[in-house]
DNA sequence: ATACAATTCAAGCGAGCGCTTGATTTATTT
DNA sequence: AAATAAATCAAGCGCTCGCTTGAATTGTAT
């Protein structure tokens, strides 16, 4: 990492990449957007990154970043598997609905403009993630909690959550705690509930 | 409709073009692309539509027209509402799983690159749709199967059904009849259910 | 002050884009 | 068979795209 691959312009031009990526779709936005969000010329960026392709690389990948740090929390064992639940899904939530992680957005939206190589690279990152949610998972259905096939719980919870993107309005009345209850209400019925 | 409104070579583009707007997205398939796949001269595309957003457009209403007639089933009202909650998963699980139907992939993913016009039309066949989860949910809510925020548990399952187009695999073990029944007891646990 | 490096600019290249146009081929009607 | 209409082609226009380049500017170390 020298001066140039982290330096505060280089983070402001991805934070600006990123909103436009998310706003119009990263094929309509341009490298000329983007440099007019920072006050440039479209040529500057250049200096900053290979190509534009680069820039979605490292917007997905600090989306995939906060996503990994959401799920990477410690959990203390004697915990009820249904807290656990609970934990990751607010953190996941809260992580998404945060100001300006239009970087999270774009993970969600924009992986079918990689190419295989970088594709791959964020895909293995997000199997990190499931792996995470798989844990607690498996943990609920050994404690007769849920039933079914896990990996299609995991699939059918973190759908509904991801796509809370496209409806959630944070000024709204619904609280992100209340949301991921709500969610979770639906995915562990409360009768299985048991204090922690 | 005259002849060119309506003609099975229209249909024909209209089927290339879900096909590719599915597979590398509304903005990068070219309409080279697209006559290519028809075999075709990339300026006839023009006589049979006015601009490359009537194509998309077509596609997505067509999209569109395959939801609301999988949402418009005639239901007997002595049905248990959980059979007809059942009934729309299914119909609309098979609807987005069918073979060749890029054209409802497309519409799940499409819709940023609409003129606000045309995202109105289509957001209001949405509307449509969503208004018959609702009477559904409704049932359940007062039949005490279901609580919580109806709009919230219709999000969430559209949502994670919807999602599904990320993952199912139509050659997989899973039927889809399986995939309807298992999101079904996530949302509406079995201990609800009764004969219908 | 001077030398050097880091950063940005101004200009534009080559390619690909959506779309138009006038001619040409194919089908239909009389 | 001739006349008309429908469908397609071949060519390319004007524009915007990602990206390059050589020069100019700004910052930093001596």
């Amino acid at each position: 990492m020298n001066t140039v691959d982290d330096s505060a312009r280089r983070r402001e031009l991805r934070t600006a990449a990123a909103r436009l990526f998310r706003k119009v779709g990263y094929p309509q936005a341009t490298v000329r957007d983007i440099a007019k969000a920072v006050g440039m010329q479209s040529g500057s960026i250049f200096y900053y990154f290979k190509t534009k392709e680069d820039i979605l690389v490292d917007v997905m990948n600090e989306g995939m970043r906060q996503f990994l740090e959401a799920a990477r929390v410690p959990m203390d064992d004697a915990v009820h598997p249904r807290m656990k639940l609970r934990t990751l899904l607010v953190r996941h939530l809260m992580t998404l609905h945060q100001r300006n992680n239009d970087e999270l957005a774009v993970v969600l939206s924009e992986w079918r403009s990689l190419s295989p190589r970088a594709r791959r690279q964020i895909v293995a990152q997000r199997d990190e993630v499931e792996a995470v949610w798989n844990r607690v998972l498996r943990e609920l259905a050994d404690a007769r909690l849920i039933s079914g096939d896990i990996a299609i719980l995991r699939l059918a919870i973190l759908g509904a959550a991801n796509w809370s993107v496209q409806w959630y309005d944070k000024k709204g009345k619904l609280s992100i705690d209340e949301l991921a209850d709500q969610l979770l209400d639906l995915f562990v019925p409360i009768s299985a509930r048991t204090a922690s």
